[in-house]
RNA sequence: GCGCCCGUAGCUCAGUUGGAUAGAGCGACUGGCUUCGAACCAGUAGGCCGCAGGUUCAAUUCCUGCCGGGCGCACCA
């Protein structure tokens, strides 16, 4: 809530407890951190202070005693109208009722701000570059990466809100063996397109879509390829296949509302030398030695749990040299953090590219690599089993067809990247209470309908500002525990950006929407007295503010009506 | 076997730098629209916070050991 109104009360407090010492009647060394938080139950007073249990044990005073004396000096402080009233409670908690004035101030800074509220320095300017989804170019974009989309670009979103300088990276992986299986599986369905037997094997790409765009180039290219040499032809339908299939990929993400900033080929960066010239970095400072015809890497002393391969026998290179050249690269571009979102199945590799960077002399800790638990589908109660190599999987287009692109990134952030998340399609497709996006936007378009009604009513066309603040008198209950709220939005971002993931905006608007439904029900805005309506309004304008703002950092849209 | 994540209400989950009587949504039950959108609100029932120790004024939270579930431990990516 209002930082300020912490900080000065800890000051209050660090007085008190010395003109307790200086009078002798308690004593202490040093003074422990004092901490003023605001409460989370409205009967324990607006913020509270733990300082009396903190100190009890070196005044030599059980805590409420110790509570009790301090409550006794504090109510001789003036507060200048800040506090209302101050008390002991329970083991030793110290209690503190605002008045009127600093929940005014909460609107009035809110009503300001207007669409820059929630903003902060946070990040003082720091400089991350955030990869993820990435995903190969070899089919579709799947639910998986669908949360991955939806919690990389809202996090980003918040990072930059908070003061950090954000750049959002898809790293395609647009080389290697599985291009040319894919090139090879579209090459077989051309094959079969014009009558040739063929047998498909299991591990190459089942997916009907791999037909469709054998289908595309007997289309274009009739039957040309029939006659040229195979590695031709494969060169060709793996790079025809995965530009085809990076389109779609992008417009999928583009209408999820994710945009990139930058794709990072892997075939450019490989053909620029850069992974050539880390490996002979690697070699020239020791850290390699070859073993049964491969190159390892010396992972160990860099601590992972054993040496891992370079290059593999057969010369071609593993995954993780061009991976490890890469996250080098990245930390070389000069930001301070370089953030990784990877599925669950990647988790073990973590240690093995830490080293690698630190092999490469680069500071591991400056890598941080976030592990996103696996979404799950469910339909009525019933699991959708899903398996890529035989093609059955729920894609992100089929999730934004069904449920809209509003629901699917709110459900995608619903959980904490640490949590495996349910995803119900019944419930997501449902326009009812039980769906949470619907219960938030419910609220945004509430609010949008009352000031229709003003207008339409009064004729007015002015903007309910700042002065109308002045129109509230007193604060009824609702209301103060609806400003409360309002007056979190900064510290809820901050958290995430601690965190480094979304989830808990989510939670937090519901709560919004749930406060201000709650008044609702029990004041009306319109209402006869001219004071109380402009004085609501304000009230509500910034409750619509901090919807919006924190809807359009999920990616969700705020809709005037429903 | 080793590593990571998760065990909290019937179900899905919050509870993030340790705080007061452990919360929310769904489901069940009860009540509230002549009034700004009832897509809403109020109330009731429902708990060995997986188990056992430890750290301290205070542990769902931190540490250790077990039990149960998921995932990983490649010359795959």
């Amino acid at each position: 809530m209002n930082k300020i109104i912490c900080a000065t009360l800890s000051g209050v407090l660090e007085k008190a407890l010395l003109k307790l010492k200086d009078s002798g009647k308690i004593s202490f060394e040093t003074l422990s951190q004092i901490r003023v938080e605001p409460t989370k139950d409205p009967k324990f007073g607006d913020v509270s202070t733990n300082v009396a249990m903190a100190m009890a044990a070196q005044a030599n005073l059980p805590a409420p005693r110790l509570g009790a004396l301090l409550v006794e000096v504090l109510k001789e402080a003036s507060f200048n109208g800040v506090v209302e009233s101050v008390e002991v409670a329970g083991p030793g908690f110290i209690n503190f009722r605002l008045g009127r004035d600093p929940w005014i101030e909460v609107l009035a800074e809110i009503l300001k701000s207007g669409a820059g509220y929630g903003k902060s320095s946070l990040g003082q300017g720091k400089k991350i570059l955030i990869e993820f989804v990435s995903a190969n170019p070899t089919g579709p974009l799947t639910l998986a990466h669908g949360r991955q989309a939806a919690v990389g670009d809202s996090l980003a979103r918040i990072m930059k809100t908070s003061g950090f300088q954000v750049h959002k990276e898809y790293y395609l992986n647009d080389r290697g063996r599985q291009m040319s299986v894919l090139g090879r599986s579209v090459y077989l369905r051309y094959q079969e397109c014009f009558g040739k037997k063929i047998t498909f094997p299991e591990d190459f790409y089942q997916g009907d879509y791999i037909l469709d765009l054998a289908k595309e180039v007997v289309e274009k290219e009739a039957d040309r390829f029939l006659k040229e040499d195979e590695k031709d032809a494969v060169e060709f339908f793996s790079k025809y296949a995965g530009d085809r299939i990076m389109e779609d990929i992008r417009k999928d993400l583009s209408d999820f509302d994710v945009e990139f900033d930058h794709y990072f080929s892997e075939r450019a960066f490989v053909a620029t030398g850069r992974v050539e010239a880390c490996l002979n970095e690697l070699k020239k400072k020791g850290y390699t030695y070859e073993q049964e015809g491969a190159l390892w890497l010396r992972s160990t002393p860099f601590g992972d749990d054993k040496d891992r391969v370079l290059i593999k026998s057969s010369g071609e290179m593993t995954y993780i040299s061009p991976d490890a050249a890469y996250h080098e690269d990245k930390l070389r571009r000069g930001y301070d953090e370089v953030v990784d979102i990877w599925g669950p199945d990647h988790h073990g590799y973590i240690p093995r590219l830490k080293a690698a960077v630190a092999a490469l002399g680069q500071n591991p800790e400056r890598l941080k690599v976030i592990i996103l638990q696996l979404a799950t589908l469910f339909e009525g109660g019933q699991k959708l089993s899903m398996s890529t190599r035989r093609g059955e999987y729920v894609t992100l287009r089929q999730i934004m067809d069904e449920v809209g692109k509003d629901v699917g990134r709110y459900f995608f952030l619903m959980r904490k990247t640490d949590s495996h998340l349910d995803f119900d399609l019944e419930l997501a497709k449902k326009e009812s209470l039980e769906n949470p996006v619907y219960y938030i936007q419910y609220a945004h378009a509430r609010i949008s309908s009352i000031f229709e009604k003003y207008m339409r009513e009064s004729g007015s066309h002015e903007e309910i500002g700042l002065n109308s603040l002045s129109c509230l008198k007193t604060l009824e209950k609702e209301e103060v525990e609806l400003i409360k709220r309002l007056g979190l939005f900064q510290e809820v971002l901050e958290g995430c950006c601690h965190s480094l993931d979304p989830y808990p905006l989510t939670d937090y608007l519901l709560k919004v929407a749930q406060s201000f439904h709650q008044f609702y029900t029990q004041h009306r805005v319109i209402s006869e007295s001219q004071e109380k309506t402009q004085g609501r309004l304000a009230l509500v304008k910034a409750v619509k503010i901090v919807l919006r703002n924190g809807l359009g950092l999920l990616g969700v849209n705020a809709p005037e009506a429903m």
